[in-house]
DNA sequence: CTTACGATTGCCT
DNA sequence: GGCAATCGTAAGG
């Protein structure tokens, strides 16, 4: 059971190689990123709990959902106990359940590889909506809350450790240099660059 | 109220 | 490698 109440900082590289579910979809997560609130510029929880990001700074274990660009639902874990905020930005993964429904959501151009490589098209593999933000995730086949955040998500940890190789996070301007950023080395469904 | 901007993607040259 | 698409937010008047 992945500890979600640490910072992201320290959660992001447990979530290589971690299920998340959302109805009949499967993803295995490839490539992660840590924003870590008040302290990350590049955050979209810096400038405190108004507006879009008010859910980071809620119990962790619920998903915070950003429309990006006007089209692309990106998805991330919220870390950090509540009154905190931190979170894992899920930036790509390999399906491994739901694969055809997958297919019809992505089109029939999206190489196999790339059905879920990069944010958005994570958050389109996984039917994902700015309603889902603020729901909770069921963790590793414990029973989802009763307090109306619960949705049809679910996360698994991994069954064994996984590799992880860090870099600095991608598209952003702020704090870019900083190297929170986490992929399973040699996958072929991380997006952009890989070292 | 009005305007500018993305934690992106896919198509074009 | 360049760039347009598209709309919820955030910033500005």
């Amino acid at each position: 059971m992945i500890d979600l109440s640490r910072p992201a900082l320290d959660v992001a590289p447990h979530l290589l190689g971690a299920i998340i579910r959302h109805g009949p979809v499967s993803v295995r997560i490839t490539e992660v990123e840590a924003y870590m609130g008040l302290v990350d510029p590049a955050s979209h929880a810096f400038n405190g709990p108004g507006g879009r990001a008010a859910v980071m700074f809620g119990p962790p274990g619920r998903l915070y959902v950003y429309l990006s660009y006007g089209i692309h639902h990106c998805i991330n874990v919220i870390c950090s106990p509540d009154g905190v905020a931190s979170g894992v930005l899920l930036r790509a993964g390999e399906v491994v359940g739901g694969n055809q429904i997958v297919r019809d959501r992505r089109g029939p151009k999206a190489p196999d590889r790339k059905l879920a490589s990069g944010p958005g098209n994570l958050g389109q593999a996984l039917g994902v909506e700015l309603a889902d933000s603020g729901m909770a995730l069921a963790l590793d086949g414990f029973a989802p809350p009763t307090d109306g955040t619960s949705s049809d998500w679910s996360l698994e940890a991994p069954s064994a450790p996984v590799a992880a190789r860090i870099t600095t996070r991608i598209g952003i301007s702020k704090n870019a240099e900083t190297p929170w950023r986490f992929i399973i080395p040699g996958e072929p469904t991380v997006s952009g660059r890989r070292h």
